[in-house]
RNA sequence: GCCGGAGUAGCUUAGUUGGUAAAGCAAUGCUUUCGUAAAGCAGAGACCGCGAGUUCAAUUCUCGCCUCCGGCUCCA
């Protein structure tokens, strides 16, 4: 066991290598075609290697492929890895026409090194293979695709050009990985989306602005009802507030300050300007305002499922995971000092109860804390954010999942947990948020009454568990691969008869079905049985029933089921009286699994 | 916003070295009445993303714009 585990990490850290020495090589190809070019900074990355460079003039997908066969020409050639040091002048010497390297040259501190193989020198701290030509496979390693990206991550810097390459450790690793990556395509949720009539995006209503067809507003609607009747069994109370407020509102909060540009603003016919809310968090502080708090109150949570609007980057929409307008499942716990630990605990509960029941398991847990370096920047005490940190990595650590904490990524009014869940592409998207709040308490003066006849701040959680219905469905589509559970598939039963003197009976079960408020469809066209049945199973339907003579005779249904959608062919129930049919069906949409 | 790619019937795609377009599926009509993943026939359906320019002629070439996809950056 030991053993093999070590081998592992022997074989990880060698790919690593492989995919290290293959950037260098990527360099050393393009080089070859344009020796203008510049090259920067080119590490390992999860699933291979990317070079970025500025060339002197663009270039395309199309030029991937020669500067790929050019790689696999020179690999045979790169019998080994040459390093060395050489002083910072020199380096600057070497690398003088290239900005990018001399800019690093300048921040290195101590050794500064250098590889070389066949005829290309790199700036590089090492961990290559040792001999390429021997080490790397020509048939395990493809250049992928072309992007921008900022010199050093920063927008304010110019763009160059990235070249991305997969790598594994052999011909059938990439093969697999490419088979995998097309298949997790398939159930892109904005492909699935438009093939099962669950949402749709018009140039003329704006992009970013999803709308729900009839089939995804059932799913839709199901969510939130699931998720509203979750938190009132909590305890919480639903108010409602309208999407626009005025501009006062959020310069006293500090959001349009901070994110005015993200904010859409409107004028009435006096001149007074409105903006659409992004937040929901200011109104929700004004309702807690509207009416003097006792310690008997606390905690005091006030939940709503309500839309914001976000003037997002032109490039960054994305299907329903990133969108203009989008439906929160907010929440506002507004508590006690001494009910932050308590009231968190049943927070991650419910969101494990949710996770679980969607059957979650690939999520990140983070938790962001305050940059220690740069405290100034948080709002709050010391004491305070210590002993608020402390509770967070506290729970989360009674819960017994991994998580990370992340520095300096806290709200600046408080730290957070934020759950992250990864789309079919492996793109890791933000759903669930817990945020520690003490700034705006102290902003909007938020108090209660204590025992002691005085007046105390309150505490705010700003709570989200599904994040948005948009991003959830999004991520729950791929999940599923559109083969939603019962409780939320848009059509539960179809019922399908043989012929069309059986219509008559599939009529009744339909209307049946549907006044014990089933979602069912009746299929009378016109066609042959295998291929209403084929439909039922293009539209992920979770079970359909099959009406012909026998059924008729014996006044039963004959029931089957998607059972595994992977394999071909549904799982036949067989026969059963429609009756026994409906409590199966009501039994498994109540369970919700 | 930035870099690269793309936009042809509802969908998936073909095509034109410049002469306004082809197929399958879907939809419609007729025939067929069928027991488990596509019955047959017919007609219809396209400002070839939008707007300019070049040209006798533009879906095709050029420019601008819009939208989508991948990436970068951002994400209360």
């Amino acid at each position: 066991m030991n053993k093999e585990k070590s081998l592992d990490k022997l074989e990880t850290s060698n790919i690593e290598s492989v995919r290290h020495s293959l950037a260098h090589l990527l360099a050393a190809a393009v080089k070859e075609f344009y020796p203008d070019a510049k090259a920067t900074i080119g590490p390992a990355i999860d699933n291979g290697f990317y070079y970025d460079f500025e060339f002197s003039s663009p270039i395309s997908d199309k030029d991937l492929e020669k500067i790929e066969e050019k790689m696999k020409e020179i690999l045979p050639s790169w019998k080994s890895f040459e390093g060395g040091e050489v002083s910072a002048d020199e380096a600057r010497e070497y690398w003088k026409n290239n900005e990018y390297k001399i800019e690093l040259i300048n921040e290195f501190e101590g050794k500064i090194t250098f590889y070389k193989s066949g005829d290309f020198t790199d700036l590089c701290r090492g961990g290559h293979v040792a001999d390429p030509s021997k080490e790397i496979s020509p048939e395990s390693f493809k250049l992928d695709r072309i992007a921008g990206a900022y010199w050093r991550g920063d927008e304010k810097n110019k763009m160059l050009t990235r070249i991305y390459g997969l790598a594994f450790e052999s011909k059938e690793k990439l093969d697999e990985y490419l088979i995998q990556r097309e298949e997790a395509e398939k159930r892109d949720h904005k492909k699935l989306g438009k093939e099962l009539g669950l949402f749709t995006i018009s140039d003329l209503v704006g992009k970013g602005l999803p709308m729900y067809l009839p089939k995804g507003n059932i799913i839709r609607t199901e969510l939130e009802n699931f998720i509203r009747s979750e938190k009132e069994k909590l305890g919480y109370s639903f108010v409602t507030i309208p999407h626009i407020a005025k501009k006062e509102l959020y310069i006293k909060s500090g959001h349009l300050g901070k994110y005015g540009a993200m904010m859409p603003t409107m004028k009435d016919e006096n001149g007074e300007e409105f903006v659409m809310k992004a937040m929901n968090c200011p109104h929700h502080f004004e309702i807690y305002n509207a009416e003097p708090h006792s310690y008997r109150d606390l905690p005091l949570r006030l939940a709503e499922n309500t839309v914001v609007y976000r003037n997002e980057k032109s490039g960054e929409l994305s299907g329903l995971l990133r969108v203009k307008s989008l439906c929160q499942d907010d929440t506002h716990h507004f508590i006690k000092q001494d009910q932050i630990q308590s009231e968190i605990k049943m927070i991650l509960g419910l969101m494990q109860k949710v996770y679980g029941l969607f059957g979650f398991n690939d999520y990140k847990v983070e938790i962001s804390v305050r940059d220690p370096k740069n405290k100034g920047k948080y709002f709050g005490d010391d004491s305070v954010w210590q002993k608020a940190e402390a509770i967070l990595l506290e729970e989360v650590t009674n819960w017994g999942v991994p998580f990370s904490v992340e520095e300096g990524e806290a709200a600046f009014y408080g730290p957070k947990i934020d759950i992250k869940v990864k789309d079919s592409i492996g793109r890791e998207w933000q759903l669930t948020t817990i945020q520690l709040d003490f700034n705006q308490p102290e902003n909007f003066d938020m108090n209660y009454t204590g025992e002691d006849g005085k007046k105390h701040r309150v505490v705010v959680l700003h709570v989200a568990i599904l994040g948005s219905f948009e991003r959830f469905m999004g991520i729950l589509i791929e999940h599923y691969a559109g083969n939603f559970p019962l409780w939320l598939s848009p059509v539960q039963v179809k019922v399908i008869p043989v012929r069309e003197s059986h219509n008559a009976y599939a009529q009744e079960i339909y209307d049946l079905l549907k006044e014990n408020g089933v979602r069912a469809e009746v299929d009378l066209a016109d066609e042959n049985l295998g291929k209403k049945v084929r439909q039922a199973k293009n539209e992920k339907i979770p079970y359909w029933i099959v009406l012909g003579d026998k059924e008729v005779e014996s006044k039963e249904v004959t029931v089957e089921a998607r059972g595994n959608p992977s394999v071909d062919g549904g799982e036949k129930l067989g026969s059963m009286s429609a009756s026994k049919f409906l409590e199966l069906l009501q039994k498994e949409i109540k369970e919700k699994n």
